[in-house]
DNA sequence: GGAAAGATTTAGTGTGACCTAAACTATTCT
DNA sequence: AGAATAGTTTAGGTCACACTAAATCTTTCC
């Protein structure tokens, strides 16, 4: 009856822990992550995120230079992928099957892909014909731990004016934020044309699926575009 | 990113605390939940189990007498049963959905059913219309918090020689056990018959769907008849 | 070059969950 | 009844993970 973690034994905060260094590592050109980038992603007080990077360090998943930032070593690497993939599948499978909204997806992944055997994510992979992208339109690491690298996506926000593109992906933590552009149509696989991006931080004005829209700067910098 | 527990907050081990209270509540004839009896089943040492048992009934979940017993409340009760819920509801969506052998899917759900939400159990329990019993012959209590009480079964090992009755149910928390059960064409719905039952602890000897068999008496007691 | 600002780590606490060893209670047996 | 036994709780320790407040290090800016 008692619950065993399921594997080489990562704590579930320490399974967040990597997977966002791994992120935070992705968007920061080459450069190491900081403990106040990830204390703000974690939400978490800095000075948890120093025990936190102590203890991952001790084993073996990063290295970390004191003042300067972390860094994940290939362990930590397979590690924060192992996780990803679990929660994208996760992800996916509960859009594709059980007929959850987009938007509701990502708090349910963020703990069932601590609780969830290989063999699990797997088999609802499998069932799924091994997607390759989640409902976000993030790429689904496969079992052997290889990723595909998106192909340079651009934020919408960084279109010129009558520029068009596809939308590729979108942020998926903020439920809210989902459902707006879901209600904009702006979802992954769509086209969009950026018509006209107001000066100063304004609106960009853009053509999705033929319809005109507008959003503001900071959610159009959230949509990556291909 | 942040993991935040599901619910009104009850931790894994606790949820698994109250499950073994409610399960060894019905097995012993309405005596109060020893210590001991809890520390065997969770595979803790009793000092630990007190400990548990201390957090448990500040939050109302049990009635402790020190030395004498633990007993739940209602809203204990109600917790164990939606954690049983969760338990059988995920233990037959991976037999039946994702294709899991029945031996497997007891430690896949131990940890399941802390991450789970509701939402995610109902749709589980929707998409197969709503089983009353789990894949060992459990019955699985309903989103309201009812159980049905199965109706008057007992151990294969009770049977008098020439009796028979249909399987309703076997433990379901060894692996090795489920699969030799399953060998034996031992499974829930299955008719067996009594043929003979050697004395002292001897093994007894059953007719499985026609096929003669033999099975220890301590494994006998495990399986219950209707 | 030195001070201020900002980021990071250390120090000190608290909680839940485990452990072992020691103390205690209840029951059972002479 | 009194003593042994079995069961239970208390005492004291550890570990992960959070927090706040206080030190400390780095960078930046005059
Ligand atoms: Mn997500
Ligand atoms: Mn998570
Ligand atoms: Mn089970
Ligand atoms: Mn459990």
């Amino acid at each position: 009856m008692t619950a065993l973690p399921v594997q080489g034994a990562l704590t579930a905060p320490a399974e967040d822990c990597l997977k966002a260094i791994y992120d935070l590592e992705r968007s920061g050109q080459g450069a190491a992550v900081t403990t106040n980038d990830l204390a703000h992603r974690l939400d978490l007080a800095a000075a948890s995120v120093t025990g936190m990077v102590k203890r991952l360090a001790d084993q073996g998943l990063i290295d970390h230079a004191p003042y300067r930032g972390v860094r994940l070593t290939e362990s930590g690497r397979r590690a924060a992928l192992r996780t990803l993939r679990r929660h994208r599948v996760i992800e996916t499978y509960l859009v594709q099957v059980l007929g959850f909204g987009w938007d509701r997806v990502h708090d349910e992944a963020e703990r069932l892909e601590h609780a969830a055997s290989d063999e699990l994510v797997d088999r609802m992979a499998a069932s799924l014909g091994d997607p390759a992208t989640d409902p976000h339109g993030a790429p689904i690491p496969t079992r052997e731990g290889g990723i595909a690298e998106l192909p340079a996506a651009r934020p919408l926000a960084e279109l010129a004016e009558g520029e068009r593109g596809v939308v590729a992906r979108v942020e998926d933590e903020d439920a809210d934020r989902l459902r707006y552009l879901a209600s904009l149509g702006v979802v992954p696989g769509v086209e969009v044309e950026v018509v006209e991006r107001a000066p100063f931080g304004g609106p960009v004005s853009l053509r999705v699926a033929g319809t005109p829209r507008l959003i503001g700067p900071q959610l159009a910098a959230q949509v990556m575009v291909a």
